[in-house]
DNA sequence: TATGAATGAGACTTCATTCAT
DNA sequence: TATGAATGAAGTCTCATTCAT
């Protein structure tokens, strides 16, 4: 049986969890400290304890609700018609979670550049399902020549590639340009530009 | 005064950096310590510490030796003639990076996801001064009407984004696939289907 | 002014006792947990802190009662006739405690082993007086010939000894034949084992 | 392979089971801290751990080595001739152990009292095969009427019991009395009463 | 009465670093 | 050069106790 959760536990976990995505984004999960997320939490160590009895459970949690809201980026992959409008609303999805949930990004590239010890379960069921319904539907795509003969997995991996290094490496990006996603000029010509480049080197 | 330095020291500090690197790829700078370092490069910790004095000196050698090994690898762009040599070039160059070195791509990539705090500077001026010059060779082209008209800087972090994810994201690439970049067949279909769509996407 | 104390009042306080003293039993003052009480008691924290402010206070009920109960077992030394009857029905008495309050014997145990820093006041008065009485009865004996020349207080150490030595490590015993004093069998082979030596050994 | 000990190890791991026995013998597993130890040892916390990994670590060392002792003093029982003889041989050992190891002795009450969680395995097999061969002795003395007919298991629980009760109940012994087992006069006093008393129980 | 929420003190343990040899 | 020994600082987690309702 779930315990009830008060209004109060709800808006506390919540703003632990935030505070945990960004301390585990930049530090990865044994650089980040139990401190630093209780304080940017504006919470007493102790009181974090009280809701999450580990640094590992909040970082489950925090692995979890970032999944999900990944997955959800990626549901609605099949739902609209040709070729071209599917990849360019994947693209779409893909950048507004980057510029939406940059911490969340990181936890997850962190994660998954220490081998993915805890993700890797998850990994290997709900993604391995999604990306083979994925690369179906682009193998259809090729075998009906509505593009031109790649191979799909890689052209995942591209898509992914690009959009997560948008905040994944935004201390790079900005040293570089000055400008963030958070620039709405600078967000839409990055979108343009990789679906520009993806859709030429794709479609026929 | 620059200390003389015996045949001993020398393999000892670069069996040092090798395990260095692997250790700092898998747990960033803070998550990774000395014990660990120590191990991998079968020696102990005091002795460590006899050839880097901290741990902050080993891990800003690890970078400059991996940044060294990466600004090489961009060295090369403007030798070569038309547009497509050039990319193909660059990108093979990307990509035998990655196969080569991907604990060093994921010190980077750690390191950059802390904010940089270390490579800032680096970045800011080595980094920013040949990355200048490519996006002028880039809009050379443009304006020639070699290529379509694309934004310069987004095409290079495309480039570098893919490349580095096959070395950054091996283990989630492993479980989707079973394969890494030590796979030749693999290496060389990434390899391949990535050109392919770049070119296809910047070439007229 | 006493407090006036509810029937549930009493009621819990009796069921929180019941539960510490088992607790202490176990882990003694220091390795027992206020939580453990709690839980065993099926109450919440905050509410057993109710009833004992600190956790001190509620060792100190558990030794108080546990005090009574252990001297009641004492008080009816010489009211019986021979010393053979005396002693077996002391014997008695102690073998029924050992059986009827297993815990308390062990906290008391765990009290004095940790150098009785707490019941030293009590024993040093209440106790002492008891045993001067039964010491001066049990040399009446002897200067009467009676019984054999013994030194009395060694008498009295060797039948508290046995008799605790069922309830406190009743672990090592059950280890070693299965049996605790639960087991009416037991039990009664146990008694009588001892009052046939204890007896043999003054007696005439 | 085992670790070669140097000698200042050796000394500085002696020197800390010592402490160690006497801190979890006044306050048992949970209550003792790491912090009593090395002060009692004289030395610093984290040096304590250098020697002992954990707290666990350092608390089952001291417990093998009190068993280690306590089992040598159980070990002569059937090499002496009568009965009579054997017996008073046993006693004085367990008195030899209870004044020359008092802490230990109250390290193992200790943990059995606790319900014996960690020595349980070690007690189900040494010790039960030990009490198997000691009770077959007794049973042979009451076939061959040497003895009165007793219940074995029953006789050496009162001989540890009494003995033991001598180091373990050292606090409440010294309260009513004034003495401890460090005083010679009160150390015979003790063994000579218990021996006679319990040669008289169950000699003819 | 009863309990969810909060916290300071302190426990165990890890780790970068130093010392002595 | 190399390493066993030692330690202060810091990190995770526990726990008695208090607060607010």
């Amino acid at each position: 049986m779930q315990k009830k959760r008060s209004r109060i536990q709800i808006i506390n976990q919540q703003k632990l969890l935030d505070a945990a995505t960004e301390v585990f984004a930049s530090y990865g999960f044994r650089g980040a400290t139990i401190d630093q997320i209780a304080d940017m939490a504006g919470m007493s160590k102790p009181n974090l304890l009280y809701y999450f009895k580990t640094k590992k459970e909040i970082y489950l949690a925090v692995l979890e609700q970032t999944l999900n809201k990944w997955l959800q980026s990626l549901q609605d992959w099949m739902v609209t018609g040709t070729p071209e409008e599917t990849i360019i609303n994947y693209i779409n999805k893909k950048f507004e979670f980057s510029r939406d949930h940059p911490a969340g990004s990181r936890v997850f590239a962190n994660e998954i550049m220490e081998g993915a010890p805890i993700l890797k379960n998850l990994l290997g069921e709900d993604l391995k399902r999604l990306v083979g319904e994925n690369t179906r539907v682009i193998k259809g795509w090729v075998t009906a020549g509505q593009i031109r003969p790649i191979e799909p997995i890689h052209l995942m991996f591209m898509i992914w590639a690009v959009t997560q290094h948008y905040a994944d490496f935004s201390a790079q990006i900005e040293t570089l340009t000055g400008k963030t996603l958070d620039d709405e000029d600078f967000y839409k010509q990055a979108k343009k530009t990789v679906i520009q480049i993806i859709l030429g080197g794709i479609l026929k």
